[in-house]
DNA sequence: CAATTCATGCAATGGTATTGCATTGTTAGC
DNA sequence: GCTAACAATGCAATACCATTGCATGAATTG
């Protein structure tokens, strides 16, 4: 069995051409990808059924979403152990203001918060814009 | 002149009656608010000036945003030394799942992220969900 | 092989965010 | 004070993204 369908198979997510055909772009590319650039990618496939396909790899722990709050949700492989339901995103996600550019700064562990007495945690997410790399100078 | 009127002089804003109607509220509530909230409370008002309110706030520092994911984008004072341009949230914003409030932290300081080799920071934010203090048991 | 469950494709809708434009109100220079 | 310039407001309209309903087709299970 090939990586593709092993990765389905133990996300316990049916494998169908569709799902193949959206997670083996995301193995290639190692990308951030939104709706509208895989839309653009597939072009003979319906945007509905994509848009399902990513709710689907969300909830089965195969991609994590990533909130920009400028244009629309985009999704990138979860690296991590993430199981359904339980997503750990360990890593700040960067926007870059100059190309537009996001990435998951997967070198960057978050650090501990300690949250006020009371409180209980089950997701954080961190979100930090400025100047990639390209883009400095 | 009174407190409101000073806020909005000091950040370089206009004094009209909507942004004092506005800016009062958010002194008095010391809340997260969203647009439809603030429909909701001023009636009278026109959506599309409260909209535009809040977007002239944020600009100039008054207010930040916070995105929940979920819902529309919500508001807060701003506690810090926020200028034109030029916001520092230093504090983790909080999503309760369960009554599905959103607060600032304001005791919470952001850790300082040491960002990859090439990169620089101008905005970071810290979105937490989980049980809030009245949500816990 | 029949029944059931799940995925897909198309259509439609809901909601939030945003812009255009005409009008009114405010400021600033003369 | 008066007029020109500019900013704020209100209404209408739109753009875009997210989401759901439903009928059809495919796959799985007993």
């Amino acid at each position: 069995m090939n990586r593709i369908d092993a990765i389905l198979q133990q996300k316990s997510v049916r494998i169908t051409p569709m799902r193949q055909l959206v997670l083996k772009h995301f193995l290639q590319e190692d990308a951030v990808l939104g709706l509208n650039e895989l839309e653009e990618t597939f072009q003979k496939s319906d945007r509905i059924t994509i848009y399902r396909t990513l709710k689907t790899f969300e909830e089965k722990g195969i991609i994590h979403s990533i909130q920009n709050g400028v244009s629309e949700v985009k999704y990138a492989l979860c690296k991590e152990h993430c199981e359904e339901q339980h997503h750990i995103d360990r890593h700040p996600h960067f926007h870059c203001l100059v190309c537009g550019s996001i990435e998951c700064l997967e070198s960057v562990l978050l650090p501990p918060t300690i949250l006020p007495q009371g409180y209980s945690a089950s997701e954080i997410k961190m979100n930090i814009k400025g100047r990639c790399k390209k883009c400095q100078g």
